[in-house]
DNA sequence: GCATTTACAGAACGTTTGCAATGTAAATGT
DNA sequence: ACATTTACATTGCAAACGTTCTGTAAATGC
């Protein structure tokens, strides 16, 4: 007997319940939706280029999502939620206002300047359904994480509004600059560095 | 006789040169592909679509432009165009700090908050060719603009570097954000004069 | 164990895409 | 005037796209 062991010879797929599966061909599959925008960009993204990235079927892609907006819609909420998990855990007790603002751009910017955001991004721009109030979902999430860290009550709404857009302008810009040319990271320090002096003077009562 | 006119009764479409003809369709098909993209998308810019947009045939949009790439680059070449020549006209002499950053802040949300700029921005993004050299190109004209109004010599490369891509990433930040969310024009204000505001404390000496 | 449900594979289909090919009217040069 | 070139219209097509449909293996519940 070439495999001497009893009951299981070559175990060669182990056995995973239902729950397994549907998770781990989820992920699969919104990460190969992730990592093709991010480096074909959204009109290559097609259906076959996912199947092919995830390494699954369309079959299992239709069982799971429906259709390609299904997993369109599905990266999206992941793609907040990951963002909202980041800055949520965050421990803010006893830092003044310097260490809040660098803490803040700090982890935007890891979201903003990861594929997720590049993907959420493109999808908002060119997927005509989810358009409004996706884009609002996100500016919601952004608005609660930057109520925690910065409550800032001397502040008109009005400017706190302004100020929000602005950061936000910020990161996604420099995000597509980078995504546009293919420039070094670390010229990107500059300009985050512009960011936190441009929030503190702003925020500082 | 219904038309009592001697020669040419009803002048329906009035001769015109060649020389014309060119150039109104390819200014025609130019505009369309603008506003297709502009109103709904990259994606959703066919071929079809931009020859009823333009109200011409496709086999006027061949002669011209040879195929869609052609069409997208034209597009391309004529948005820097525009850019450069917006800012290539205004008089500095005698208008000290304030008055440049404001000037340049306002002709340059001009452009990026034009659809031209929205075009640009999406055909780099969808379109696999030109993409890093259109962008290098767009650079160039920016930093040549910059350098006009903001001569700095007391500045290390390195910063003015900083700044013109944080500069860049405000205005392509606030575009893209405006065009994804519908948001009231009057917002942007706020962000654009703290753009000024950073850029003005920057540079001075 | 066995029926049922769930997870996935793969081919087939109808539509849309960009483009080539061909034809025709208008302008130009001589 | 007329031949030639330029500007534009129309049709047809092959490839690619998203999706539907059918089939099969694996897991679950009884």
């Amino acid at each position: 007997m070439a495999t001497p062991s009893r009951r299981r010879a070559a175990p060669v797929r182990a056995r995973r319940s239902h729950a397994e599966r549907t998770a781990e061909t989820r992920a699969k599959v919104m990460a190969a939706v992730v990592a093709s925008i991010a480096s074909v960009g959204f009109q290559r993204t097609t259906a076959a280029e996912i199947t092919r990235r995830a390494g699954v079927s369309w079959g299992a892609v239709q069982h799971h999502f429906g259709d390609k907006d299904g997993i369109l819609d599905a990266v999206l909420a992941d793609s907040f939620e990951r963002f909202a998990q980041r800055l949520a855990g965050v421990e803010l007790d006893g830092l003044d206002l310097d260490a809040r603002v660098a803490t803040f751009v700090d982890g935007a910017w890891e979201h903003f300047g990861s594929p997720h955001y590049r993907c959420t991004f493109e999808i908002l721009l060119n997927h005509p359904g989810a358009e409004g109030d996706a884009w609002q979902g996100m500016l919601e999430a952004w608005n609660e994480v930057w109520t925690r860290f910065f409550p800032a009550p001397h502040l008109a709404r009005r400017e706190v509004v302004a100020l929000q857009l602005y950061a936000i302008s910020v990161l996604s810009g420099l995000a597509t600059a980078r995504a546009l040319g293919g420039r070094p990271a670390r010229l990107l320090d500059g300009p985050l560095a512009l960011l936190c002096e441009a929030l503190v003077q702003n925020l500082e009562a």
